[in-house]
DNA sequence: CGTCTATTTGAATGTACTCAAAAGCGGTGG
DNA sequence: CCACCGCTTTTGAGTACATTCAAATAGACG
């Protein structure tokens, strides 16, 4: 946070007492279809996933997080809709929560924080664009190597088959991407 | 703007009375890369296109606009960067320009615009979010169908070469597509 | 150690691409 | 009015990439 605004000592008091700690197991969910979507989570530790699942109960991964990165179902979020994807822990979390209303509060309060979370959003914005360019336009090699260079951090740690889903291949092409490069 | 929220008669005169009318022809530009990009807009009449293009000169439309819909380059627009996308006009069109300045303006007189552009952004995050995993995890033949359902409007009046640039895929390939599907 | 899950491998199929050429279509000027 | 030009769309043949289905192998965990 302290690369896009500064805040005094105070203020960061006031937004950390603000932010609640949570703890989840791998394999527990945040939120599923039909939850109320309250806050958003900051990762401390951990990994989870955000996907949809279709009428014919395929699994597509929305987004992947690791430390430092923010999740939610951010469509429920923003909009107060019920929720329509599920958020699972990929491993044992450590995170953040930061309510709707907290932050109502906070933009009021100190003005920066509309700025912060601005920035933060515009970035999502652009990377859901160069994502899907990047689906449009790329093979799934290619899509892959990106992928390892711009999130080491997740491929090192993620299974074969939830990072084929996020790259929208399959776990066996996966694989074989992954003998080829080698 | 009206299913989403009133306004009285006289603010309804105040927003018309801070859009601006500007006219461009077929093949000429809104914005183009390095541009200052200060508005974003409302098309009344016509079609656009905003795109990007790579180092290799490639070209990847973003987003198609017809009546009603709005169009710039968003991430400029709204983190004050230089463009990074042309905005192309495929028609002669008739546009209504919103300036940043004026929108923060009209987010102070008139909080209820906020809601509004709060909305719109949410709509627009949300179909980002849909064609990204269209285009991850759909057959060409599979998005022309759901574009055609989607965009009907679009389909008829644009050439093939866009729409299938838009869908990710080689006019050959949209060429093929169509004549299978009649 | 056995069980369950994840990964790898193989062969056949499908989908879209490249390159090249032909056909269609709209506008301009002789 | 027609011939020509440029641009878009269609068609064909060969190739690349990814999928399906099935089976074998490897790992993780109680």
């Amino acid at each position: 946070m302290s690369e896009h605004i500064h805040l005094s000592k105070q203020e960061e008091e006031e937004f950390i007492s603000v932010l609640s700690e949570k703890k989840i197991n791998k394999k527990q969910f945040l939120t599923r279809p039909g939850d109320k979507v309250d806050a958003e989570y900051y990762v401390v530790k951990g990994c989870l996933q955000s996907y949809y699942q279709d009428e014919a109960g395929n699994k597509h991964i929305i987004q992947l997080a690791v430390e430092d990165w923010w999740i939610s179902d951010f469509e429920a979020f923003f909009s107060g809709k019920k929720a329509e994807l599920y958020v699972e822990a990929i491993e044992d979390c450590l995170l953040l929560g930061l309510e709707r209303q907290t932050l109502e509060m906070l933009y009021k309060r100190i003005p920066k924080f509309e700025r912060f979370f601005r920035i933060k959003t515009t970035k999502a914005f652009v990377s859901l664009r160069s994502r899907i360019l990047s689906a449009l336009q790329k093979t799934g090699k290619q899509r892959y190597l990106d992928f390892c260079k711009d999130y080491p951090q997740i491929e090192s740690r993620v299974p074969n088959y939830i990072i084929a889903n996020y790259l929208g291949i399959k776990a066996e092409s996966l694989s074989r991407i992954r003998k080829e490069i080698s």
